[in-house]
DNA sequence: TACCCTATATTTAGCGA
DNA sequence: GTCGCTAAATATAGGGT
């Protein structure tokens, strides 16, 4: 049996594992930060609730933290949300991320049932649409009309 | 040829280098900042410098990080710094853990150094002491004691 | 509870277009 | 410069102790 399953995004039920789980990502997290501060000379701070001691995790330190945000503050307001990465923008971009990989996979799976569909007409089998269209009942309408195309130029090909 | 090679944890030379790393690395602190809050049902804030654009880019929002800070300033200074996970307990943890690492790579090179000492004799190879301490140049003072002793019983046990 | 381990899941460096 | 891809590096869930 797999030793490890994917997490669901959803808050953690069981209040031991989300305990866990909190310690885990919250060094995971604290590492990357400081990781992506060395690596490319960045400014960085966060602030982390600790739900567990009612206190918080500064990055890197109470200091630091008040050194960036009164960089922060200086900078014009226009200025401050220009190019801003934020959860806005991250979920914007991700859901353009999820949708090019639907559209991948359609193709993917496209490709692989049409071939189906060949190697089944070319082996011999049935060329009756009817039946064929309602296996692929869910096919978008191009594909519906690729395999029409397709059985056309089988049946021509066989004679 | 391997495709990669580990990154060393210092400021990335080339600048269009560190331009791309900045951004997936971005992306990815985002990533894991929003699977934190969700997971753990925890308020993160954090503010990146983008050295880029003279710009930050703010988590989740700006609205988002001023109601962090706010919280976070309610918190009576005393209990701000207590359980407090910054750049410095941050630190003492990774050495510790090195350390540990360090001596847990230690015992298992003495494992198999004796290991291949004791074959090199039982196959009858030279008992020269001195030839094998200079060998064995660098090892612990307990590890040279463990072979001394070794040799003695391998003598023995050979008549 | 708080570690440690290790098999999976995830991140990301290096490339090629 | 940007993108997508892929393999190597890394993070971490689940399961021990």
């Amino acid at each position: 049996m797999p030793r490890r399953k994917k997490v669901k995004l959803e808050l953690l039920q069981c209040m031991s594992e989300r305990k866990v789980s909190f310690r885990k990502r919250n060094t995971g997290l604290v590492k990357k930060l400081s990781e992506l501060s060395t690596l490319c000379d960045v400014d960085v701070c966060d602030i982390i609730l600790n739900p567990f001691h009612s206190s918080f995790d500064v990055w890197p330190s109470l200091p630091g933290v008040q050194s960036v945000l009164t960089k922060f503050r200086h900078i014009p307001e226009g200025e401050q949300t220009k190019h801003m990465y934020n959860l806005e923008t991250f979920t914007q971009e991700r859901i353009q991320k999820t949708r090019e990989q639907v559209r991948k996979l359609r193709m993917e799976n496209r490709r692989i049932e049409i071939e189906q569909i060949i190697n089944q007409c070319m082996s011999g089998g049935s060329f009756d649409i009817k039946n064929n269209y309602n296996l692929l009942n869910d096919m978008d309408l191009v594909l519906k009309q690729d395999i029409q195309e397709l059985f056309i130029r089988i049946k021509a090909l066989k004679g």
